[in-house]
Order: C-alpha cells, then sequence, then structure tokens
DNA sequence: AAATGAACAGGCTGTTCATTT
DNA sequence: AAATGAACAGCCTGTTCATTT
C-alpha cells in the first residue's frame, strides 16, 4: 500500500482538484461546464479530462471541508439546474494550493532532469 | 480502456525505460545498480524508484526488441552473476528516446501551464 | 439532451513472496 | 545478503450505466 512516499509525478486528481478551486474563486462555473473549459484549454496539449473524475475531484474538495455544494436554477436556457460551489474554508484552499505548487514544482524537476540527463 | 487518448503526464514505466536506455548506452549497469543509482539521483526529490519497476522496464525493452539479456560474471565482489544489457537497436532506440522526448515536453507544458494559470 | 453521479473495469505500480547465486 | 523475477494487492482513472431535470 503506498503511503505517498516514493511518488513520481503528481496525480491527475490534485491538478484538477487546483482548477476546480481556482475556478470556484473566480465564481465560475459547474461541473460540465469546468471540464469543457479545460478540455479547451488542453486540447493541443492532447489531455482531455473525463466528467467523471472531475466530478471526483470536487467531490473531494468537499470531503475536505474546503468547498459547499449548491443548487442553483440555470439563468437562460437549456435544462433546469446545475450544481455550482463555493469556498467554505479559505485558509483550507490556500493550504492545498501551497501544497499543490510544491508538488507541481517537484514534478517540474524530476522531468526537467530527465530532459537534461538523456537529451 | 484507455487507449493512450487524453493522457495526462507521462507514465512512470516510460520515465524509467528512457534512463535505462541511458544506462546502457554508457554501458554501465545491471538492474539494482541501476535502481540505486537512480535513487541517489533523485533522492532530494522525493521520488524513489521501486526494483519491480525497474525490472519490469528492463523486461519490456526487451518485449520491444531493443534490449537483450546477457548475463555476465561479478568482476570483483559480492555474488556470482549479474543480467547486463545490451542495445540491439539502435534505430528503434532512438525512435523511442524522441517519443518520449515529445511526452516530456508535452508533460512540462501541462505542469507549466497550470503555475501560470493558478499562482 | 444536459447534468450529475455511481458502478464497473482495467492499467499502473508498490509490496510481498520465491528462487538463485 | 545480493540479485532477479513473479505474484499479489491497491490505487487511480476511464468507460459505462443510471437518474434527474
Amino acid at each position: 500500500m503506498p503511503r505517498g512516499e516514493g511518488k513520481f509525478l503528481i496525480k491527475q486528481r490534485a491538478f484538477l482538484k487546483l482548477y476546480m478551486i481556482s475556478f470556484v474563486e473566480e465564481h465560475k462555473v459547474y461541473g460540465l461546464q469546468a471540464m469543457d473549459e479545460l478540455k479547451a484549454k488542453f486540447k493541443q496539449l492532447g489531455y482531455e479530462p473525463q466528467h467523471s473524475e472531475v466530478y471526483r475531484s470536487l467531490h473531494e474538495l468537499i470531503d475536505d471541508g474546503i468547498l459547499v455544494r449548491r443548487k442553483k436554477a440555470i439563468e437562460g436556457m437549456k435544462y433546469k439546474e446545475v450544481v455550482v460551489y463555493e469556498l467554505i474554508n479559505l485558509e483550507k484552499a490556500k493550504l492545498y494550493k501551497k501544497q499543490v505548487k510544491t508538488d507541481l514544482d517537484r514534478s517540474m524537476s524530476l522531468l526537467r532532469k530527465a530532459l537534461e540527463d538523456v537529451y
């Protein structure tokens, strides 16, 4: 059972949770909209996050006590209502972002080192 | 079943295979020695590749037709003999390295973008 | 159909066990 | 014990199915 030791690169889950926090801070989006935005953003890099992983990220942020769910009637079109999220604990959010930044930097260093060593 | 589409970061397997090729090019090392070298190299980045994953990388490179196994009597100390590897197909090796470089660059871009977008 | 969510399945990888020298 | 390898187990994540609006 991996205990978080000896780890390789950052996990997709953490990567997405980071973006979810970022979206919520900007008062944007519900689940699928976040996914579409990310797909568009990363399309040229060949990365297409799936909806289930986006939802899992959101759910986990709720379990972490960082976000809360809120139902919201849709303003204009399409269907009735969506689930939006709000920051409930800014401190926890800041801490999480800080931790993820460390992991992102570490991951970058691993990749950079390989590029330097081998090519 | 993931078909290599919509993928996130480069996999540890590919990362290690790249280093294995690099080691073999320098006529270095057998399995555990390679692992120790990598552990030392990445220790400060908190990455510690496990022996089974190193062996799997080596085996896969054999399946890929890039390396061949060769038993070699140990020169000085410790125990009797180890398994060393030789490059059998330089073209394939070059191609593989090129492919991995693409994936490394792509992965770096993903991480860099997240750092730019969120922080 | 859009949106959310859960169930299911498979791949990747760490831990453990087995074998040889 | 060092070295190699395979078996086993668990986590992560993509695919599929179910439900609601």
